[in-house]
DNA sequence: GATGAATGAGCATTCATTCAT
DNA sequence: CATGAATGAATGCTCATTCAT
C-alpha cells in the first residue's frame, strides 16, 4: 500500500469519480454542453490526467452510458408465483420512487434515447433493454388474466406498451406532480383489473 | 418566371428552406450536432446569407422551436357532443397517423423536451401546450364517464397522464413497431370502456 | 429640374450628408470602429446606394481625408504689416475657438496623424500642412524679433514648434480645461516678449 | 539546456514575448489593423496557444496597455534641491532621447489617448498620468520663480501645459528633426529663463 | 500518474462588396 | 438611382487531444 500523498486515490476510484462528473455534468447541461475540461475541474485534475484515464470523450461517454444501462439491467425478479397485482403495483412505486430519489438518471436516460436515434450501438443496447422491460410486463399481464384477477379481454402486451409508456414519459409531461404520477399508477391498475 | 443569375428565391420562401433544413438537421444529428455552415450548404446558399435571414444560430433555433410548437397548438377540436370513445379512438389514430407520416416531428419535439431541462423558456412553453392536452383528454374522460360509457371508478386526470404517456414514449420504446402500436391504443380504449 | 420623389436630394448633397456621416462616425467610434453599413443607416440608406456613391470604404475614407484637409489648408492670411503679437494671439484664440467649437474635427484630425504613421499618401499630404503651419509662425517670430517686439534671443523656428505642439496636443492633454489652455495661449505670448 | 519537442518557453517569457509583439503590431497597423493571428504568427505559436495566455483579445490589449503605461508612472524624481534649470533641461532630454530611441512606445501611446476618448476607463487611467506630469513640471516652474532663475510673471501651469504640449505632439509634428526638437527644447528653456 | 503548454480542426459571426431587378 | 439578397474572405474563439517533463 504505497503512501498516497495529497488527493491520491486509487485508479478505480478516480475513474468513477469522473465518470460521476461527466454523469452530473450530462443531466445538468446535455451532451451538448459536455465539455471534458469542465468534467476534469469538477474532479480537480488536469484534463491531460483525465485523459490518462479516458482517452477520449467517446470513452468517457460509453463509460457513463454503461453505468447508467449497468444500472437498468436489474429488474426486480418476480418471485415464483407472487400477485400479478401486487407485482404490478410493487413495479410501478418502485420506478416512481427512483425517479423521485435520483432524477438525474431519467435525465441521462432520456438523453441517451434521444441519442440512440443517431447510434446503432447504443440504440441495440437500450433495445435488448426494453424489449425486457415489456417482456417482464407482459409476463405478469398475462399470469393476472390467467388466474382471472386481470380483464378478460386484456391484451397483455398493449397494457406493458401503455405501462413502459408512462414511465418513459415521466420526464416529458412537465405538468407532472408526484401526485397525478401516483394518480396515474393507481388508474392503470384499477383498468387492468376485472371489475 | 423571372430567372435570376444569383440563386434568389422570395425572401419567406428562403426563410422556410432555412428552418426546414435546420429542423432536419436537428431531428438527424440533435441540437449537438447542428451547423448553420451546413444547414446553409444544405439549402444551397452562403453563411453569410444564411446570417442574413437569421443574425444568430440562437435565432434560426427558435425559428424551428416555433415552427414546431406551432404546429402542436391546434388542438383538435372536440365537436359539442360527440362521443367520447370516438372522440378518444380517433385522438390515439391522429397521433399515431403523425408519428408514422412525419418521425422527424417528433423526435426535434424530443430533443425539446429534452432541452426544456435546461431552458427555462422553453419549458414554460411546452408546458401550457402539455397542460392543455392533458385537459383536452380529462374533459373527454370526464364526458363519457357521467354519459356512463366509461368507467365509474375511472379517474380522468389519471387516464389522461396515460395517454399523453403513451403518446410521448413513442419514439423511446424502441422496440415498438406500427401494430404493436395500435394494440396499446385498442388496449387503452378498452381499458376504459365500461365492461 | 426634376421632380424629387421621397427624400431623393441631389447627389452631391447625398455625398455631402455620406461624408458627414462617416467623419462623425470616425470622431465617435475612431477608424477602428468605421462601418459603412452604419454610415448608410445612418444617412437613410442601402449599402448599395452608399457604394454607388462611393465605391469602396478606402474612397469613403479618402473623401472624409479630403473634407478635414481641405478646411485646414485657409490658414489665416497675415495682413502685410500686422503687429506680430497681436497676429500670434489672434492664431492662438482662433485654434482654440475652433477647439471648442468642433471638438469632433480635432479628434478625427487627430485619428488621421495616427494613421499617417502607416500611410505615406496621408503623411505627404499632412506633412505639406504642417510646414506651410509652421511657416507661419516662424514668419510671425521672425517678424516679431526683428522689430524688436520679441526677445532678440528668440528662435523663431523653436518657438513655432512649441505653439504647433500645443495646439496640437489640446485633445491628448487629458485633464486640460478652457480656462488651463488660454492660461498657457497668455504664457506662450508673454515668453516671447521682451522683458 | 532542456530542449523541447515543442517549442516550449518559460510561461511568464511567453506572455512577455506575446505582449511584445501584440505591442509592436499596434505601433506598425494601430489597433485597427491588430490581428490575433498575426500576433501568434509572429511568436510562432499557435492562436489556441496565444489564447491559452490571454483568453480575449480585449485581455491581450490591456496587457500592452498595462505595460505601456506601467513605464509611463516612474517619473524622473527630482532630488530634493536640484537646480530647477538642470531639471527641466534634463527632463525635455530625457523623453526626447525616448523618443528616439522607442518610437513605437510613442505610437501605441498616441493609439491610446485616441482610444481613450472612447473608453471611459483607459481615459481615467491617462488621465491620472497627465495630472502627475502637469504637478511634476508645476513643480519645477514654481521652484524656479521662487529661486527667481526663471521669470517674475512666468505662470508655472501655463508652462506645464506647454511642455507637455510640445512633448506629446513629437510625434504628430510630422515636419519635425531631431534638431528642431531639440532647438524647440532650447527655446522652450530660455523662454521662462529671466533676461 | 500528473501536469503545463501546445496544437489542429472547426465554428459562429462580421463585413465590404456585388449584382439582378 | 435605389435596393434586397447574396457572397468570399476573414476574425475571434473553442475544444478535444497530445506530449515532454
Amino acid at each position: 500500500m504505497p503512501a498516497s500523498r495529497r488527493n491520491a486515490v486509487d485508479g478505480e476510484q478516480r475513474r468513477a469519480q469522473i465518470v460521476d462528473a461527466a454523469r452530473h455534468a450530462i443531466a445538468t447541461l446535455g451532451f451538448e454542453g459536455l465539455r471534458v475540461r469542465d468534467v476534469a475541474d469538477q474532479v480537480g485534475i488536469n484534463i491531460a490526467t483525465l485523459h490518462y484515464y479516458f482517452p477520449t470523450k467517446e470513452a468517457l461517454v460509453a463509460a457513463v452510458v454503461q453505468q447508467i444501462v449497468g444500472t437498468l439491467d436489474r429488474v426486480p425478479p418476480s418471485g415464483p408465483a407472487r400477485d400479478p397485482r401486487t407485482v404490478l403495483t410493487e413495479h410501478l412505486a418502485h420506478i416512481l420512487g427512483r425517479f423521485e430519489a435520483d432524477r438525474d438518471e431519467f435525465v441521462v436516460l432520456n438523453e441517451l434515447y434521444a441519442r440512440s436515434g443517431r447510434d446503432p450501438e447504443l440504440r441495440a443496447t437500450l433495445l435488448v433493454n426494453d424489449a425486457a422491460w415489456a417482456g417482464f410486463l407482459r409476463a405478469i399481464f398475462q399470469d393476472g388474466r390467467d388466474r382471472g384477477q386481470f380483464r378478460a379481454d386484456l391484451d397483455p402486451d398493449g397494457a406493458a406498451v401503455l405501462v413502459v409508456g408512462f414511465l418513459k414519459s415521466l420526464l416529458s409531461q412537465l405538468d407532472l406532480t408526484a401526485e397525478r404520477a401516483r394518480g396515474a399508477a393507481d388508474e392503470m391498475v384499477r383498468a387492468v383489473l376485472r371489475s
